[in-house]
DNA sequence: AACATTTTTGAATGACTATTCAAAATGTTT
DNA sequence: AAACATTTTGAATAGTCATTCAAAAATGTT
């Protein structure tokens, strides 16, 4: 038998940037043969349909996402200093020419029609990330307070991904930060 | 000479909820044919294309929303209680079955490509929203108090246009709020 | 009522959409 | 090297897309 000529995760990677950028609906099945040099065949049977090939993006981007963000949390001296880290890389990002928000984010909001599946896989990855921060939380403070923080810390970090198309924001979105987090241990 | 037989705002305004839930991509001509009752040729006659009556429509959309959030504000004993009482609404909003974000949200992130038109224009009206809060703001606080809690505000706005979409998160996202924007005066 | 102008009609257009499939190529196993 | 199972190929399919346009209807003006 033939094995697949192709690497599964270096056709990922670019159907994640053709997905992320353009959105499901404005991504197309020929630019996706153009972007990963694969012919349509192969996709289908790789991937079986459009939305396959989009679930196993978005499953892969947040494997990634999730797995940078324990590694940051993991690596910094406390929690407080490990978010920071997080949302300054976040800001690095929105400084970028094509900055294209998140892919999770993104996704939630284009297929948030009636039990959309690829809606519900996004929603249930950034609870994932919420549930990481709280449970961090919970080392320092009481469960309340902890649950609190976490939707703090997620709420500007949504706040963050779309603000940041502003031109020249990463300064303001800065001072918010420290206006609405002063908890933080602000460098 | 004839006059136009269709109310023009009548049909933005099912234009509106046709492109604000299923987003520019995903909605289609034949859908909005379907959802005026005009017939294609009578569109293109009054709005050009796919793209005007889009344009159209957010304008009109984002009109409404400054209008609305110009009344509150001036209605409200204090800018403080009118934030409150547009976050509050906010937050029901997120509880309707069907809830769809922000139109001008979800136009930001899903346009972003490089230079798109309705992109700039959805970033422009949000950003106006934003100089309101300030202009307010500067009437109580310091120029540079008064950009940052206008800035922190625009994020926790954006923040649950994001977070709205999870199960329940009303009352987190109060939690949320309070924390993140404790000047504010919390009933 | 006749005319001039604009709007409505709705079928037609060509381009693009996701997806399929029989045939050829490939690699693995015997 | 023969037999087998899987993958690749790429043209073809049927459907949907935004848009057009000539003819018919509707309106305002004279």
């Amino acid at each position: 038998m033939a094995r697949a000529q192709f690497d599964r995760d270096e056709v990922l990677d670019k159907a994640i940037d053709l997905f992320w950028h353009r959105g499901y609906s404005a991504a197309s099945m020929q630019q996706v043969v153009q972007a990963t040099g694969l012919k349509p065949g192969s996709i289908y049977l790789a991937f079986e349909n459009k939305e396959g090939l989009f679930r196993e993006s978005l499953e892969r981007y947040a494997g990634k996402t999730l797995a940078r963000v324990k590694e940051v949390l993991e690596g910094a001296p406390s929690f407080g200093e490990g978010i920071c880290q997080i949302l300054e890389s976040n800001i690095k990002q929105s400084c970028d020419n094509d900055y294209c928000s998140c892919f999770l984010v993104k996704t939630q909001l284009e297929l948030a029609s009636e039990g959309n599946e690829l809606h519900q896989l996004a929603s249930d990855k950034l609870n994932e990330i919420e549930a990481l921060f709280r449970s961090y939380l919970e080392k320092e403070f009481g469960p309340e307070v902890s649950g609190q923080r976490a939707v703090s810390i997620m709420l500007h970090i949504f706040g963050m991904r779309v603000y940041g198309y502003q031109p020249d924001s990463a300064d303001r979105m800065r001072g918010g930060l420290r206006e609405g987090m002063p908890w933080l241990p602000w460098a």
